[in-house]
DNA sequence: CAATAGTCGATCGAAATAATCGTCTACTCT
DNA sequence: AGAGTAGACGATTATTTCGATCGACTATTG
């Protein structure tokens, strides 16, 4: 499971998504919409601009906005710079790759090569899929929806 | 990442499946073989036992033994039952599927959509992986190993 | 019956997670 | 320049989960 941290990153990064033309935004405000606390939210934010995907102004008319377009944020990115490594066996990660304690021999390990495929294709959904593609899914969705209900 | 639980599990359940003829095998061989702590693997082992995939003889010459042939019990299936469930959100689970709180509409949350295609390209993989896999995949790998040693 | 071996309840510390407080500092607009 | 706004940050706390261990009990088999 996605820790709660990462979750309202996610939902914070949703709401950034949507301001036209990248106007900053109150913490407070995305705190209200995302119904995040707004504290732990602070963290988070800060949590991201140092991972250089926010950006903030500080002062009146300030806030935090996106740094990069939202086509250029991914799922991946986000997940990885919040949560770490998504690896099931910390051997198969790139970034952070330790040695599982537990496994005799890395070479001849073969849950780490099945862990390693499970990773991959994780990989392959997660680091496509960006900020702006996760819009168009929630338009589709909603239309799909609104279709629905007009059918019954 | 898997909880350490569950890491013990499979490499007890791996332990295991080398037994020939399923032969009991006592928890404190175990232990030593696959380096757990002894009384944790109690609780492990009572745990599958518990789900039905491994059984206990008690008494001399007891012990531990698989209840299913190692082609019969997969990796979804163990993981699932000792980590729980293994979305990323809870509400893309079937077992256990609670809508997550932070999501206003589940019906049109492209997070869902997105974490939806994740469980299913993991779940694919996971629960065709089954024990005898495993053994098969190691003594590729080992044999791999043997062939590079000798080229060098 | 006696030795063996699994069962189980209780517990304990450490770590990760989730959340909050108060204060400080930088910025912007008037 | 100065007031007020808004983020930055260190410290702290609560809650939960994880990993591990102890000791007593029970069932089985030779």
């Amino acid at each position: 499971m996605l820790s709660k941290k990462t979750k309202y990153a996610l939902g914070a990064l949703r709401i950034l998504a949507r301001q036209p033309n990248g106007a900053p935004m109150l913490i407070s405000d995305i705190a209200k919409e995302g119904d995040i606390p707004k504290k732990f939210l602070e963290l988070i934010l800060l949590e991201l601009k140092k991972n250089h995907i926010l950006d903030s102004k500080k002062g009146q008319g300030g806030g935090y906005f996106l740094k990069l377009a939202p086509d250029k944020i991914n799922l991946g990115q986000v997940i990885r710079q919040l949560s770490g490594p998504m690896g099931m066996v910390s051997c198969v990660n790139k970034e952070g790759h330790l040695p599982c304690e537990e496994c005799a021999d890395e070479d001849t390990c073969p849950l780490r090569e099945v862990m390693a495929e499970v990773l991959a294709t994780t990989c392959a959904i997660l680091d496509h899929e960006t900020l702006a593609d996760l819009t168009t899914r929630e338009e589709r969705l909603q239309q799909a929806k609104r279709d629905y209900m007009f059918h019954i």
